[in-house]
DNA sequence: CTCCTGGACTTAAAGGTTTTCGGAAACGTA
DNA sequence: TACGTTTCCGAAAACCTTTAAGTCCAGGAG
């Protein structure tokens, strides 16, 4: 459609100045007299004349893009952290070439070497889970940074959420409302955020100088469960006042039984999720409690880093990131809802 | 870290052969003897080598990468288009520049100057709705393909869901199953998609000489105006046998106060959804019968698409996509659950 | 008058790869 | 021996931009 794209060298002759001055002009630099100056600008402008990115690069080595490599593409937690990642390049004037590996090394290994290929400045690595994962490469001769889900190597560069924090902080959120036989329902142990969210309750039941109510019970990331578990649990230790889910999804199949058997919510049994998927937060009945691990400045913060990595200063090491506790109506104390 | 990165150069060197020589042994091309061609590969390895993916692009005018220019980042609906499109790409050797817009005009333009001037191939353009929206801009010297939201531009390439012919299969379906006083329970009218699904619902019905029970009755996408619908409904309508919903989150809302008001689903009422948001459809009680949009085979056929499109063959217009129904519980007959 | 200074502009190299074309060697034929 | 053909390889241009270095000129100082 359009004709053949305008280069420096078509506004030059059509200002009739030098390639040279073209380029000073353009780039606002000095000795380039006023007068030369419009003119050349207004050349670029009549050939809508847009420098050629990949020339730049080959001169500067600096592509001003940075590789995003993702293990879970469907995955809900890596969704947020890539849009704050994007967020905060988008800022500047980087660019985000997006990678899937499908959770697959072998395709992994082939996306690192075609970004490399491409000479972007950086890469970040978001992972699925907060399960550890492997270094993505030894020696890559751009900096690093994985979001969500760590490097094995403590060498290298991570941001993850505070589970442990941020589960102590909803437990302690309970215990200020003056509940004392808080249940626990969660994920599969096979998961670290699974552990890292049960280490926190116990830490905080712990400095509080009160007991679990039963057993911590385990079962899948998923409302049936939440359900199935609610029953267990009411069966089993009745006098329970409050839980502590480890995902808005438990807590909304265990909010569901729990209205079913008679008891309310928050009245009989405070209620406390994990997430803030806000779908499920926001539309059971009564509205969730839950933790909101931050994923956008989780991945903004990540970005931000590799940024810093770039200019050559990195910090290695985990970095844990606060968590924030959303407070909604089932925690309220008794009778307020 | 890695020191300076490999040229070809080197790689001829090492090999002790011309730049040239080694460029033709490293892609495969003719005059070149076989031992000749071990030796440059095997130098090739030995400083593994990668071809700048910059100066490659700035002779041959391809980057064999593409644009994808979101509007609704956060959206659910953007998401799978996005994934079906980066698996299309990634299973060549294609790259995604991603962008997102935030659904800020200006923003998109700055995006896709960028993108212009980093030389991509093509674009593909991902809308939050289905509403028709402005043409990314008019002369672009490379191809443009939309997907999910269609241009309002008719001699553009859209790809859409066939939302009219989806509701109308969705009402077929509970047509089958017997049902005649179908109600329809749906979301804003300035949507596009509203007022498609309600057009295939009226075709279907009218096909049938089947009457619509009630008003069709329109509020915001959400679980809570479900609810509210559902008790409006079942107090003017109370002899509903079937209900059309514009969305998951509606169905959802309906099932619960429905359940709540004793009218049992799918025995006495049948209930239809739409989106097939699985954290939703599939957890219901009973699961949703929905209508899936199969989002991310539209977003595979746009970038399919967007690649013929490249090598000169576009078909402009807008393509309906088919929906599939994706039956479950709440459509079974009575006495079968 | 010469020398110097500094501004405004141009020339040319560099960056890494692909590709065209020409050259050289080896071989077969007359 | 002379010539044509085939096979393999290398020199150099091209892609587009930035930048270091160089040219040219006017004007001021000595």
């Amino acid at each position: 459609m359009a004709s053949k794209r305008a280069t420096i060298s078509d506004v030059a002759s059509l200002a009739g100045v030098s390639i040279a001055t073209a380029s000073k002009a353009l780039n606002g630099r000095q000795d380039v007299r006023a007068a030369t100056r419009e003119r050349v600008l207004a050349a670029a402008a009549e050939l809508s004349f847009q420098p050629n990115a990949l020339a730049r690069g080959l001169i500067s080595g600096q592509t001003r893009t940075v590789g995003l490599l993702t293990s879970d593409s469907v995955g809900r937690f890596g969704i947020p952290v890539l849009l704050g990642a994007e967020d905060a390049f988008g800022a500047g004037e980087m660019a985000v070439l997006l990678c899937d590996a499908r959770g697959d090394a072998i395709r992994e290994q082939h996306h690192v070497r075609a970004l490399l290929s491409r000479r972007v400045d950086g890469l970040i690595v978001v992972g699925e889970s907060t399960n550890p994962r492997p270094s993505v490469s030894k020696d890559l001769p751009i900096p690093v940074v994985y979001a969500y889900g760590p490097s094995e190597d403590p060498s290298d560069v991570s941001f993850v959420p505070d589970d442990v924090g941020a589960a102590a902080m909803a437990v302690n959120h309970l215990l200020a409302m003056g509940r004392r036989r808080i249940a626990h329902i969660t994920g599969p142990t096979h998961y670290k955020a699974t552990r890292d969210r049960e280490a926190g309750l116990h830490q905080a039941l712990e400095e509080a100088g009160v007991a679990q109510a039963g057993q911590t019970l385990t079962g899948p990331w998923s409302q049936r469960w939440g359900r199935h578990a609610a029953e267990m649990l009411l069966m089993a230790e009745p006098e329970i006042d409050a839980v502590f889910c480890g995902s808005d999804q438990i807590a909304a199949g265990f909010v569901e039984t729990a209205r079913e058997r008679g008891r309310r919510v928050p009245d009989d049994i405070a209620v406390v999720g994990y997430d803030n998927w806000e779908v499920l937060s926001t539309e059971t009945r009564p509205a969730l409690t839950t933790v909101d691990m931050n994923l956008e400045v989780l991945g903004r913060t990540a970005a931000q880093h590799l940024f810093a990595a770039i200019d050559g200063k990195a910090t290695p090491g985990v970095h844990k990131m606060p968590c924030q506790l959303v407070i909604r109506d089932s925690t309220s104390p008794p009778g307020i809802s």
